[in-house]
DNA sequence: CTGAAAGCGCTAACAG
DNA sequence: CTGTTAGCGCTTTCAG
């Protein structure tokens, strides 16, 4: 009792060959089905359990999925998304006896100083894992083009237009900021800011098109001074304080508008806090909509009106995609899961709302 | 140029045999400096990388280490606070050439329909990982009995004490909310309601504990109408809902309290939303301090005073004390990390801090 | 449907 | 310090 059963021991007491008791394993060929009793009986009586570094090593393959996250940004956004991907991720792989594995790709390579690609190949040629799941694009990433390079099996949460061939699984960002936008010119509003990063990523001119869809079809011309940009490096823009620098610094000049969208939750907060700094009262003065749904945006007051987007559920998507890819299957280069609106308090009826029903 | 280079091609080509290039992969013996440099180039020429699995299978072990998480929780709190914790984690083990893998353990039973111990066992026999982390223990957990039982290396992240041997990694929670509730005092409180679960966690009571040793200290006794206690099930109790519901009852009676120390800063914002909700102006009429500083407090309004903790470090502290197990070196049963205060703009001097003066 | 046999690529005694 | 020799436990041809 001291030692391990193998899958010797449980063929020995079956008495039948190692390789009819692989077989029953992984169901790679039909097995008779007394010997299959044969076989089940000595498992349970050695209480066997296959080794999986035995496993993944005769088959050359892991069967585990890395997720690469970049873990510099300690953004709130950034964590509770990441690990709800994750889980989302685990869903569906662990029921297809896949396992993911963390891995902070741009830290281990800067640790590890080398460039990108002989990251990659390295890791991949240790048969680290089987296939890869991106959670953060930014802008031009040379790891995420190595990957694609090396041709790793690949999905990434978000979109990255940059590399060819790259599966992309991501919401539906236009859709989403127009529904919301809808929502404020339903309510009344004609003078609708967006407060957003610049325009290079896909995600963020997603946004900002979804808002503009929403205008045109309600007939309103964007002032150019609706435009309020954050500033700052890759993850700067996103952020509560970038928000609350451009809302701050455009409230200083005479401003005209009755709402504003934000990009996403984060920033809607930081344009809340500027607001209410200059004196603001929301959402009587001023509505604001932002963008994800994160678990304190229905905490926060006054509480946000907002997209909702189901973070697990995306990375159930990716997973199955994954999957299929893995299992040499075709499968489709974009998937947008759909959104939705969720209407709480910062969105109030303008107070403008006659003036405007006069103006025409 | 196909087929990817093994020990044994390096050795050939070194002129050496596949053991000596073993050695200089993981410094196991001394190597001569000339063989070595024969070894080296001949890696580099090849672009030799070791394959991890027959390096797992070889050794038997996995250099995996496994972060047990319980993948319910929807709560914001949950998941932006596991994945920094994973972050942490593997910030110090990949220096070790270790990497963790996410494990839903509850789903993962209940999929399976096994018994924590039987899970765990199969698991471990799998030799799926080396090691665990265990990043939500809940009142009496039969997966971290089976856990312990199997006498597999494992670090629990806060507290678990109805384990024998199990090494604890926790933040100063006593000592974290005594200096919170100090602050109140120092700033002229002296009835400070405390809003947090019941005392069945470890976390709960020592919270409780810091609250009431600051009383103490200044000479207050507390009164029983003083503890607004939330109510649900093992999660539940924590939320931002159960503290709502639990302020909104207070509120109906009279009641006396000039502020409150809330379990955490999800609970903290569900006691300002009853507040505001009946009225209040804070922190003008109730100050109301967190804990926990997650990064969504600094940006709510009223910005919340609460305690720091800083959970990536937590996350580097369990991966070093699981190293130094796994390495058989003797750890500490428990480490408490220090917590410091961050006061923002939820607290303010109380109105009656003259009254108060008067008194005696 | 089943068995025999040959590895997968590396590590780890054991000699020398 | 280095080479030889066995495996680690499973999968997978190839015969039968």
């Amino acid at each position: 009792m001291g030692t391990r059963p193998t899958i010797h021991d449980v063929a020995m007491r079956a008495k039948v060959s190692p390789a009819t008791v692989s077989r029953l394993l992984n169901g790679s060929a039909r097995v008779g089905p007394e010997t299959e009793a044969l076989v089940r009986q000595a498992m349970d009586e050695l209480g066997y359990v296959p080794s999986r570094l035995a496993q993944s090593f005769a088959r050359g393959s892991s069967r585990t999925i890395a997720v690469l996250v970049d873990g510099e940004g300690e953004s709130l956004q950034g964590n509770a998304f990441l690990m709800t991907v994750a889980l989302g991720l685990n869903d569906v792989l662990a029921d297809a006896d896949y396992s993911i594995r963390i891995i902070n790709g741009h830290q281990a390579m800067r640790q590890s100083r080398q460039t990108a690609s002989e990251w990659t190949r390295e890791r991949w040629m240790r048969h680290e894992f089987d296939g890869v799941v991106i959670t953060n694009p930014t802008t031009t990433d040379t790891l995420i083009e190595a990957i694609v390079q090396a041709e790793i099996p690949a999905v990434v949460i978000g979109r990255y237009p940059h590399a060819e061939g790259l599966i992309e699984i991501d919401v539906d960002n236009v859709g989403g900021t127009r529904m919301v936008t809808a929502h404020l010119t339903d309510i009344g509003h004609r003078r609708i800011a967006f407060l957003g990063p610049p325009d290079r990523l896909t995600v963020a001119s997603d946004r900002r098109q979804g808002y503009l869809e929403a205008l045109t079809r309600s007939g309103i011309w964007p002032d150019p001074d609706w435009f309020l940009e954050t500033e700052g490096t890759d993850l700067e823009v996103f952020s509560f304080d970038a928000a609350h620098r451009a809302v701050v610094m455009a409230a200083k000049k005479p401003w005209s508008w009755s709402a504003v969208v934000a990009f996403n939750d984060e920033m809607a907060l930081g344009a809340v806090r500027a607001l209410l700094e200059s004196g603001m009262e929301l959402p009587r003065d001023v509505s604001i909509v932002g963008f994800d749904d994160l678990p304190f945006a229905r905490m926060v007051n006054p509480s946000l009106t907002t997209v909702h987007q189901d973070i697990r559920q995306l990375g159930q998507h990716a997973g199955r995609a994954l999957l299929a890819v893995l299992r040499g299957r075709k499968v489709a280069d974009l998937t947008i899961q759909t959104v939705s609106l969720v209407i709480r308090s910062s969105t109030a009826p303008t107070r403008d709302l006659t003036t405007v029903d006069l103006e025409p």
